[in-house]
DNA sequence: CATGAATGAGTCTTCATTCAT
DNA sequence: AATGAATGAAGACTCATTCAT
């Protein structure tokens, strides 16, 4: 009955990965115990250490399975969709979407992440995966719009690109810490408006 | 003579201020110990624990001491500029500059707050009332700017100054983490143009 | 058929005592680990402790069946043989024999039972047990040589039999520690030298 | 106040090597833990490691400084002697009164460090290295021996010097392992004799 | 004031052993 | 009988903080 197992183990797996976010957005990498993790989802220490080499294992699986795929999924979500411009608004709108309703805890994990980035070179190679994945991304759509003719030809797409993907995880890490002051709609409102007179031809 | 002995405390203080900064950089705040810090500033560590209460008391001296001033700053170095525009191009180019040359490592500092942030309820504090601060700064620029006619009506100010900080921030956290790609002269321009034509008069 | 699945039995339980000894002369009794010997013999933990009840039964069961028969082993092979000098003389060519073809491995197991003998009291006797074994027949066969007139009455048996366990002991500690300059030959016929003129009549 | 200072660190650092030597004598190295040792010095384990990187460490040092010497203490011990027979009578002397009455813990921590040796290859090298030592100090002497005509140009210096140490060792595990019926001053005659008649010029 | 040796609680990780399937 | 996942106690090592000198 390799199928059962098979499944029960990948459960477990995915138990321990939502048992360890959930202790890092509490206290971050560095002050969470694998003690802490294992209480969480009702394992032994032991039986973590069957499933992940090391703690660091576990974090960085979590940054691959969970910020890392942030790129296939902008890809994977917007594949339908019509023109260049109506791309990069759906872009936002999951954006802002994600951050509100969909997975509130990958912006705190970003924040994990961005905090163990300084000490861990994995981590941060990881970041910059992500970031290098999103934004060949959208430099490739509004690349696609400036030869259609929808966009002004001036425009840097890569530029461009990385200046959102900036913004968004700027947003994201004042989000993350619970900043006053920060708007979603507005933001997103604003961000779309400007980017918008920035695109169009004159 | 307790003139030249409180200047020397200063100083003994800024040195062990400066150690810091340079270990935290190099490992992040967690990995760095109160010994690399006493070590890198030929101080003992019991000599420390004269000027600073505990090794977090340091990073949050850090903190407020040059991050947190990041808000009087621009208030001082733009204060005798002209107009509302002109004081927002200044602040543009403060921060280019300053990520570029005068304070390379204010912004892998911030990455280090941020990394602490999660774990520390005081840091967090501090980037947020800095994220206030150059946001009420930006909000009263820009509302004067919509006062005086310059600006067109419908802008909202604290959603234009927070976006441009999350941008800031964002950016900084990249350029800190070394991410190619970011070109701080072409994303400068960049967000100039967006700006001016979100806020010019129809 | 009960006889057919006793036979099974002991066909696996030696299977696991050479899996174990294998991996004793590997890494050291201490070091090596439960899952070493169970893979090694293809079975799971759990299958092991069927067949004996720790790590430290093991252990022990090696020793007795592998180490503590020296005495009868040497009893049983020079049997035949005829007088008390001739049985001398086997004897160091059986040790010599064994330690470079016979059973290479017997000299790092007592190697490794040493070194758990101040750890384990039920192994140092074992040693002891052997040793006493060995310095038995050993001693009989001196007696019976100088009972027949062929070695001089002054020689002390016991003494003369432990110097020789020793001796053959010590050898073969370096030679499983791979010591260079340790060359058998050369040693046995310097032995047997020294014990002749040492045991003949002036 | 360095000199005192530096005579109390020395000091410690010797009673942390007496502590971890009686804890290793007690238990074997693998199950002494150094909490043991710390206690047993009355010291905290943080403080042991002001002085020793690791307790691989200790266990090291306690190899070079009390074992590794045997080589050099031999020759101190015997330059002054007059021939090379006395010089030999003197070694094995100085054998049987180091395991009596100088150095009987000495003995234990051969046998500690055999048992170590299979897991540890520095600990073996150790071992290797006072082996050669020894075998070189004293194939020198008998060399000398058979050059002034003293002994019989027959004898393999380096051969009877290596199966002296190997008789040495073996007797001293047997010795630290309380084997009964070994008895240091028979065996020191029978040994004397032997050599002696091995030695001697027909 | 400064030093740096000492403390000891706390962390990650291992592994002999058990037991539900 | 066999499996191997789970247990959890134990151990080496670190490091912020203190305090005698």
């Amino acid at each position: 009955m390799p199928k059962v197992t098979e499944k029960h183990k990948e459960q477990r797996r995915q138990a321990i990965l939502n048992a360890a976010e959930q202790v890092f957005l509490g206290k971050g990498y560095q002050l969470a115990t694998v003690d802490d993790i294992a209480c969480r989802c009702g394992l032994s220490v032991g039986a973590l250490y069957r499933y992940f080499i090391s703690k660091s294992d576990i974090m960085l699986t979590l940054m691959d399975e969970r910020l890392g795929r942030t790129p296939d999924l902008l890809e994977r979500l917007t594949s339908g969709v019509g023109g260049p411009w109506a791309q990069i608004t759906r872009c936002v709108d999951i954006f802002v979407l994600a951050l509100r309703v969909r997975h509130p805890t990958t912006g705190r994990l970003l924040l994990v992440a961005w905090g163990e980035s300084l000490q861990d070179r994995v981590v941060r190679d990881g970041l910059l995966r992500r970031f290098s994945g999103v934004v060949d991304y959208l430099s490739a759509v509004i690349e696609r719009g400036i030869k259609s003719g929808d966009f002004q030809p001036n425009a840097d797409p890569r530029v461009l690109a990385s200046l959102l993907m900036c913004l968004a995880d700027g947003v994201t890490l004042y989000w993350a810490a619970n900043a006053s002051g920060i708007e979603l709609q507005r933001i997103r409102a604003t961000v779309m408006s400007m980017v918008q007179s920035y695109l169009s031809v004159q």
